[in-house]
This record gives structure tokens, C-alpha cells and sequence, in this order.
RNA sequence: GGUGAGGUGGGUGAGAGGCCGAAACCAACAGUUUGCUAAACUGUCGUACGGGUCAAACCGUACCGAGGGUUCGAAUCCCUCCCUCACCGCCA
């Protein structure tokens, strides 16, 4: 959600970004200004008329003492009319509030000036791409017949157990999971991020916190006896640890890393898209989010890609990373970065990390904030990112790094596997 | 699941209709003292919205778990909901 005090110190600023991510509705700027100038005027005759009631009301109390009872009868009178005042504006100031609320919230977060314009994912930017593309002339299943193959994972079984997109990992395929969940975690740790073990489930605050509601419930899981929400990333409950808090400046930036299962119901997905291990219902993934002061998020968020880039290289893969058009923008971020691994036998690329500078959209909704080094309370920028997804990264570990005698296991993530290869 | 207690500022915790945005202590921050550390002392020390200002100072309003009610006036009384803790039961 897009601070109030942004509309009115720099208009031009939200209509710009507005248009960079095709955003249609410009309108509704003109609205929430218009909207807030009346709802400031309606405060200041609610406040003047709140303080001369209680004015009044100090009066009586004095008068009483004093056993002035007729006086303060008579300003009884006068303080019952203001209240009927009174009310009348503080219901049309909630009205006004939530209607503000209600048009700022529909309003995307203002691309970064480095966001390239256009509409499609074609239009994204490839700022880089790297590593070597296998030679697969002697075999090229696809994951999905290698996991059959080598008995590394159970999609039917899942079927079986839960329903479609749950897959049930086996032997050497769930031993991968937690070599690449350890290898990851402590891969970050390294890096100065503080591990998180959060829970899966969080209450419908955290979920509105980081944004999940009131739009996207659909892509939730609820546990409604309980008003719980499966979470679809890491993300929401780690961003959710500085909720409502106030951070000391010397204690920044805050690094966090947490591995979780996420959960999605991905309602709608069809197709080669879902197939094997490209979308699933329930997948692993470890995440790393910051918390830092707007002057220098952006090199965090530099910081943040070359962390991740670094690990992807360590897997041996070919990847390529690409800043995000302005259409093709997540709703909350001002800059992401995808990072694409290229599957050598689908011979398509695929997503397994999404790193973006949030600025201060999501901090505003969670109101995590810090003092700077004059005492004054400044909104925090929040960043966060995947380092990595794992499904994607096992397709494509299967699939490139096949041979006709085994998987070969990257070096890196020998010594959490135990093995060289997977046969 | 049963029974009981309770939700007050960063923490502990007092307040029981007006003198309360809230004592005291602790923590934190700044300073004085000091060979260093410690101690001692002094001061500062909630948030949001709005007004005001170049910026401050300053002023108003709201907030004592949430929402409603009683009252001229509510942290304090009443109602509803939520949550936490303790003990018992069950259980990984």
C-alpha cells in the first residue's frame, strides 16, 4: 500500500509509474487526493469540536466540586448538542478513511526509474545469462521420466495420498530435498542471515500483513475451524516478525533466512506448466528477506542477486537473470529480478527465484518501521527473494545434469548428499 | 476438552469514574564524574492522524487486547468477542 503523504508531495511521481506498468485506472489518484484533502478538513472540525467538549467536560467536573450545580447543568446542554455534532463527523470521517483505504489499495507499487517499460514477459530485460548448456545427445528424458527411472519420486502415490501436485519424494530423491534445504540454509547463514524457523500456518493478520489478503485467498489454503492460512511462501510469516515494530537504526539491516514447505492452490494452471515438478500444490523453499533503511535498499537488492547468483553457479546450471518489465511486475514491487534455469530437455526456462526491492509497499501495510539517528520514526524498505525454489532446481538438476550411467551431483552439493552420483 | 486467573508504554507493574497518556522500577539513549571498566548522579525516553513551521518548537484529537454501551466525563462501570497464562485431562 502506497503511503498517503506520497499523493500529496509528489503526484506526478505515482501517475508515471502508473503508466509504466500499464496500469489503467489513473483516475483513481485524483479520487484519493480529492478524498483526502476532504477528510482532512472533516478531522480538524472533529478535533476542534472533540477539544471543546472536553473542555466542557473538565468545566462540569470542576463546578461540581466547587457545588455550582446550576452552571454545570447549563453546560450539560451545550456539551449534549456538540455530541450530536460529534458523532455525525466522526461516522462520515470512518466513512471517508475507509473509503481513501479502499482506493489505495488497489493501486500498484511505482516501478523503480531502472524498470523497463512494456507489457508481456518478452518485454523483460535479460541483464545477464550465464553457464554452460549440456550436451544431451546421448539421452534427454525430461525429470519426470527420470524421477520414475532412478525411483526418485512418487507423483501417482501422491495422487493417492493427497491429491495432484503433492508428490511424495523417495530414497535418494527425499535425501536431495534435504541435502539442497541444508546446503541453501547454510549458504545464506554464511551470509550473514539470521535462520528462521517460522510456522506453516499464520493467523489472518499476518496473511493481511504481507498482503495475501483481502485479494488473493483464492491462492490459500484456510484451515477454517481455526481461521488459519496455509502459507504460500516463507515470506509471509518472517516478513510478519517485525509487524508492528519499531527498530533501533544500529540494529540494521535485518537478514532473515527460513526454509519452508509452501503451499498453493494454483487454481487454474493447466498443461505443460504443471507437469512433473513445474507447479505444484506443495513445494520446499528456502527464502531471504531484509529489512533495511530506504537509502540503501537498493544495494541490498544488489547484494541480495549476486548472493543468489552465486549459488545458482555453484549448481553447475545454466541461468540467465532478467529485470521485470513494468507489466510483468509483481502488484507489491518497485524492481525484481528473475532468476531462470534453462531445462535442457523441456528446452524451456524456468522461474526458481523472484528477488525484488518492495520499497516501503508492504512496510506501510505492516507498519515495520525504525528510528533514525535524529529520533524520527521512518518507515523500513523490506526485500525479499528465493534462494532458491526447489522443485525447478531438482527438474533441472535431473534433466542437465543426466549421463547415461547416473545424475551427476554438483560439487558443492556433494558433501550434503553423500554421494557423486544418484544411479 | 475442563477449571481458574488475567490482558496497561521496550519489560515488570501501580492506577478502580474527573487531578491519567498514565506512578514507580528496570532496560535503552545522551551527558556529568572517572586513568579504564564499573558505580553514582542529571536529563531524555509511546504511537498514529491532523494543525503549525523552511525545519523545529508547539498545539489538537485518538489510542490502556478488539468492538459496542452507560455517563457531562471511562484504563477504571456494563455487554460481546479475541487472546494469553496456570492447573487438570488427553497427546507427538
Amino acid at each position: 500500500m502506497l503511503p498517503i503523504q506520497l499523493f500529496r508531495q509528489n503526484k506526478e511521481l505515482v501517475l508515471e509509474g502508473l503508466k509504466k506498468r500499464n496500469f489503467k485506472e489513473t483516475e483513481l489518484v485524483d479520487q484519493i487526493i480529492a478524498i483526502d484533502e476532504k477528510r482532512r478538513q472533516l478531522q480538524v472540525e472533529n478535533d476542534n469540536l472533540a477539544a471543546s467538549i472536553n473542555a466542557a467536560s473538565k468545566n462540569i467536573g470542576q463546578l461540581m466540586a466547587q457545588g455550582k450545580k446550576d452552571e454545570a447543568e447549563a453546560i450539560k446542554a451545550e456539551v449534549a448538542s456538540h455530541k450530536e455534532q460529534t458523532k455525525e463527523l466522526a461516522a462520515k470521517l470512518a466513512e471517508m478513511e475507509q473509503e481513501q483505504y479502499d482506493l489505495i489499495i488497489r493501486l500498484p507499487n511505482i516501478p523503480h526509474s531502472s524498470v523497463p517499460f512494456g507489457k508481456t514477459p518478452e518485454d523483460n530485460e535479460v541483464v545477464r545469462q550465464a553457464g554452460t548448456r549440456p550436451d544431451l545427445s546421448a539421452q534427454k528424458l525430461p525429470h519426470w521420466e527420470l524421477t520414475e527411472k532412478y525411483n526418485l519420486i512418487n507423483f501417482e502415490l501422491g495422487t493417492k495420498l493427497t491429491g495432484s501436485g503433492f508428490p511424495v519424494y523417495i530414497g535418494q530423491g527425499a535425501k536431495l530435498q534435504r541435502a539442497l534445504i541444508s546446503y541453501f540454509l547454510n549458504y545464506n547463514i554464511d551470509a550473514g542471515y539470521m535462520e528462521i524457523y517460522p510456522p506453516y500456518m499464520v493467523n489472518e493478520d499476518s496473511a493481511r500483513g504481507t498482503g495475501q489478503l483481502p485479494d488473493k485467498e483464492g491462492q490459500m489454503y484456510h484451515a477454517v475451524a481455526d481461521n488459519y492460512y496455509l502459507i504460500p511462501t516463507a515470506e509471509v510469516p518472517v516478513t510478519n516478525v517485525y509487524r508492528d515494530e519499531i527498530v533501533k537504526e544500529s540494529d540494521l539491516p535485518i537478514k532473515m533466512t527460513a526454509y519452508t514447505p509452501c503451499f498453493r492452490r494454483e487454481a487454474g494452471s493447466y498443461g505443460k506448466d504443471v507437469r512433473g515438478l513445474n507447479r505444484l500444490h506443495q513445494f520446499d523453499k528456502v527464502e531471504i528477506v531484509q529489512l533495511i533503511q530506504p537509502e540503501k535498499s537498493y544495494e541490498a537488492l544488489e547484494g541480495m542477486v549476486s548472493h543468489v547468483e552465486k549459488l545458482l553457479q555453484s549448481l553447475e546450471l545454466e541461468y540467465r537473470i532478467l529485470r521485470l518489465c513494468g507489466g510483468d511486475m509483481g502488484f507489491t514491487s518497485a524492481l525484481t529480478y528473475d532468476f531462470e534455469v534453462y531445462s535442457a530437455a523441456q528446452e524451456r526456462w524456468l522461474e526458481v527465484s523472484s528477488t525484488s526491492n518492495f520499497e516501503n509497499f508492504q512496510t506501510n501495510r505492516l507498519k515495520a518501521r525504525y528510528k533514525d539517528a535524529n529520533g524520527k520514526t521512518n518507515l523500513l524498505h523490506s526485500l525479499n527473494g528465493s534462494s532458491l525454489a526447489l522443485p525447478r532446481i531438482v527438474a533441472c538438476l535431473l534433466e542437465n545434469h543426466q549421463t547415461l550411467d547416473g545424475i551427476r551431483i554438483p560439487k558443492a552439493l556433494q558433501a550434503y548428499f553423500g554421494a557423486e552420483m544418484i544411479k
